[in-house]
DNA sequence: AGCCAACCTTGACCCAGATCAACAAGGAAG
DNA sequence: CTTCCTTGTTGATCTGGGTCAAGGTTGGCT
């Protein structure tokens, strides 16, 4: 049942991750029918939820443009974010139904959707898919792993600095001057959304991100626009290895 | 290539999670074959490297008994420990060679082992395999972000009591007396690895598990042995909701 | 038995980041 | 244009946990 029409196709499977070409080299072409047959596309609204913890979740899907958040939030109101969906990531858990947090549309967000009864029937015909959402899986296991050393080991500053190499390796590509080297982006999240992927304070996010534009390390337009002059530099911040061993 | 042949093969069959129920109800006989062909045993002592971050891997494998570590490292030497592999737990990434980060045996351990590339082959050839493989990689997934939540906003205390919680819930089932529900289990890490797994020092583990225990939360015999009376308050010291929203 | 080397505990002090608080900068609505 | 409201900045102060340091336990080894 498609939601909405307004989207070319072409565009979006570019980057779907369930039509990866790992599959897909491999798939019978009604299958990749099938996948097409039972997919629609949700749109949400900056700051709407697409998923309360707790609630019954009958699809799995993708996101196909904008942000969305993983937040667990304790009895007392402490809340901690577990994972950062860009573009082509993909959400849900085929063989359960139940939401085990939120998931917020930090931007306004386009996600494409599977219904699960039929996918999950489609993943036990088509082995492919299976293996390629393994793949995935294992993938952003290793991305919540490395996290774990940034919340567990690096400081305020380090912490911030892996967070904006994140977005300006996500970036780099498309914003990148080839000429002088500078990644160009806009922060996609608010002080406070990062305050909680980092388990820092908005205050302490505030406070270093003043600090890196004072140090030099990132130039800052408005509250969002952010320049990174020098990407080693940022990465050394960071306390990675300068050859880049972050995994998202 | 058996190693040793000392073990009795049902014993540690009934916990390989590869060899699941399952994956098993649904396998054809020589395909549970065919994995009995490649597997092998290995046995570590307490304190040995099972594997080295960048290290070549080219096995898969499951705890039989022992437990091991993932650990990470920081240039400057800072450490963080990501994972904690109990018997059952599975290691090892089809479809990749480079271990990401250290596997460590905290106690002796011994591991069942298959050959990476036969085990790729036979993950194509049984769609059952990479099944159960992504259902206990997704587990994994959960485990990890539960853990996110530990690191990035819990307390020393709440932390410690988490970590014990993991530890008891483990072992209630076979060491808790029925009548009067109190849980007795040996602390298999040293305050240091504790503190590595929990983003902490040492020093600091070692001053809440004294608190812990002048509160009445935790009985210690010996610097390693726990009595845990009341398992509710112990979650309730973790901050977790008391029906159990811990998912190792 | 006695010694040594891990491993653990406890105390004193310090500091990174939390907390509390005041204010600035947009931007949407009237 | 003014007002309100959300978002972000900055300062002052406080504190949980880190750091440094001094013993205490225990178990393996000669």
């Amino acid at each position: 049942m498609p939601v909405d029409r307004g989207l070319a196709v072409s565009q979006e499977c570019a980057d779907c991750p369930i039509r990866h070409r790992a599959v897909c080299a491999r798939c019978e072409n009604d299958e990749l029918q099938q996948l097409e047959d039972i997919k629609y596309y949700r749109k949400f609204e900056a700051g709407q939820n697409v998923i309360w913890s707790g609630d019954r979740m009958d699809f799995v899907g993708s996101v196909v443009s904008g942000i969305a958040t993983l937040t667990q939030t304790m009895e007392d109101g402490r809340t901690q974010m577990v994972g950062l969906l860009l573009p082509s990531d993909f959400v849900g858990r085929p063989g359960r139904d139940t939401a085990p947090y939120d998931v917020v549309a930090t931007t306004d967000l386009v996600m494409c959707c599977f219904r699960k009864k039929p996918f999950e029937s489609l993943m036990v015909s088509t082995p492919n898919i299976a293996q390629r959402l393994l793949q995935m899986t294992l993938d952003e296991l290793d991305a919540a792993r490395e996290w774990m050393l940034v919340l567990g080991r690096k400081t305020a500053r380090e912490k911030i600095a892996s967070l904006l190499s994140i977005f300006a390796r996500r970036d780099a590509s498309i914003n990148m001057s080839m000429a002088t080297g500078r990644i160009v982006f806009d922060l996609p999240l608010t002080r406070e959304a990062m305050a909680d992927y980092l388990g820092l304070t908005l205050e302490t996010v505030s406070r270093q991100i003043s600090a890196l534009k004072r140090d030099g390390v990132i130039e800052l337009e408005g509250k969002r626009h952010v320049t990174v002059p020098d990407m080693d530099l940022l990465l050394e911040e960071a306390g990675d290895d300068s050859d880049g061993g972050m995994l998202v």
